[in-house]
DNA sequence: CGGGGTCTTGACGCCGTCTTAGCGGCGGTT
DNA sequence: AACCGCCGCTAAGACGGCGTCAAGACCCCG
């Protein structure tokens, strides 16, 4: 059975669609502001988000961001805003779909059976362990030996895509909008700085890297091992 | 790079979305029917497609529903029709997304992002192997044997677009423009030149090629087996 | 208000890649 | 037999990408 999330700030809104949701055959549990929301993804793991830009206390986008930061689940931003500026800030940042008040309820069922189709792989803890150095990329943890290596958020969110993707190449336009997002995808320079520091800090030896390899004119590969 | 396929009846339409895609380094195909948009899809694999349903030969609905039947390639609908029953069926058909006409142009640009990012590298691998040699196309990895081989940005594009078409002659022009861009169509030395740095990297006799055969006066093919 | 860590930005040198031009071989045509 | 188009091949120089460093902006926290 699907697990929807509602967040909703208007109580009516939340009744409305908890009902028919429910009618439907889908678990459903509510959250009036950002903060319960951002709890509820975290404790109980929902299947969907519906997620309404209009909370009293944090910004529905900033609610967004947050809940981005640790967790993949598929959301759908609900808005009374018809700006296209909207739209793309939250498509951006990392919603799945974004639909406007007022919404027929068949088009916000359908649009919910259409992200929910997507779900089902549960990707497993992602640990890689090499001579020494031990990598686990969802605790954000790296030690060598028994000593700690703090890495930076910057330096996390490229280590964990490319270990997401290891022995892959992934391109550069990949890696800058992972972290920068879409507008940085030229800035190449940001990742021969921060691949540096990664390497650094990362590498039995950083100037002949062996972990993290250079694909010239495309990009980077994690290839332990 | 992300390959976009447009499928409108609307000449100025296509044009329009070629253009500005193109300036944001999409490669874009696309169709004004449904038949050589089934047709694009079959042969070229597009990453997302962007479908119209006011199509003059088969509905969009129609059109939909074969596509779905031979290929899981993310598809955003477009549509004048505001009616929610049309997104209802376009999306249980398998759609990924809907948009309405009139829509801003960021707005549809946010969500081939957002589609194709949520999508991302689910295509099944390329992988050629021939006695000791294997390519990989996806991962942009070749290797002889257990000697890894080199491939730089350009050869890889060449390799890439002759792979996908395995057996199949490709013309000088569509791998002129796949890799320099469409004003480039004329320039066969670039060709000449760069096909011979892969052959001397993959073939096992450089001067008798077998895998990248040339077709004078067409262009190239290869043929694996 | 001050300080440590982090990120951005620009400059520089090195090295591999791409471009460009020229030459020779091969085959078809007249 | 001579010519022409097309292709393979080479090599030199232009070009661009990468790593590196350092200075300054920024931000969070005490």
């Amino acid at each position: 059975m699907t697990f929807v999330l509602v967040v909703d700030d208007d109580p009516a809104m939340r009744r409305t669609l908890s009902i028919n949701l429910r009618a439907r055959d889908y678990e459903v549990e509510t959250a009036g502001d950002g903060r319960s929301a951002l709890q509820v993804v975290d404790e109980r793991m929902p299947d969907v988000v519906l997620l309404d830009l209009g909370l009293p206390d944090l910004d529905g986008i900033a609610v967004l961001k947050q809940l981005r930061s640790f967790s993949r689940v598929p959301v759908i931003v609900v808005s009374a805003r018809t700006e296209s500026d909207d739209k793309v800030e939250a498509l951006d940042l990392g919603a799945d779909d974004f639909i406007t008040k007022p919404f027929s309820l068949e088009e916000l069922l359908a649009r919910v059976r259409a992200t929910s189709r997507r779900v089902g792989r549960e990707e497993p803890d992602l640990v890689v362990e090499v001579d020494g150095l031990r990598l686990d990329v969802t605790d954000s943890r790296a030690t060598r030996g028994d000593t700690e290596i703090h890495l930076t958020p910057i330096e996390w969110k490229l280590v964990e895509v490319l270990a997401r993707r290891r022995g892959r190449l992934v391109r550069q336009t990949e890696l800058l909008t992972a972290v920068w997002g879409p507008a940085y995808d030229t800035q190449t320079n940001y990742l021969r700085v921060h691949m540096a520091s990664i390497r650094r800090k990362l590498e039995a030896d950083p100037s002949h890297p062996v972990l993290f390899v250079t694909e010239p004119g495309m990009g980077y590969r994690f290839a332990p091992g």
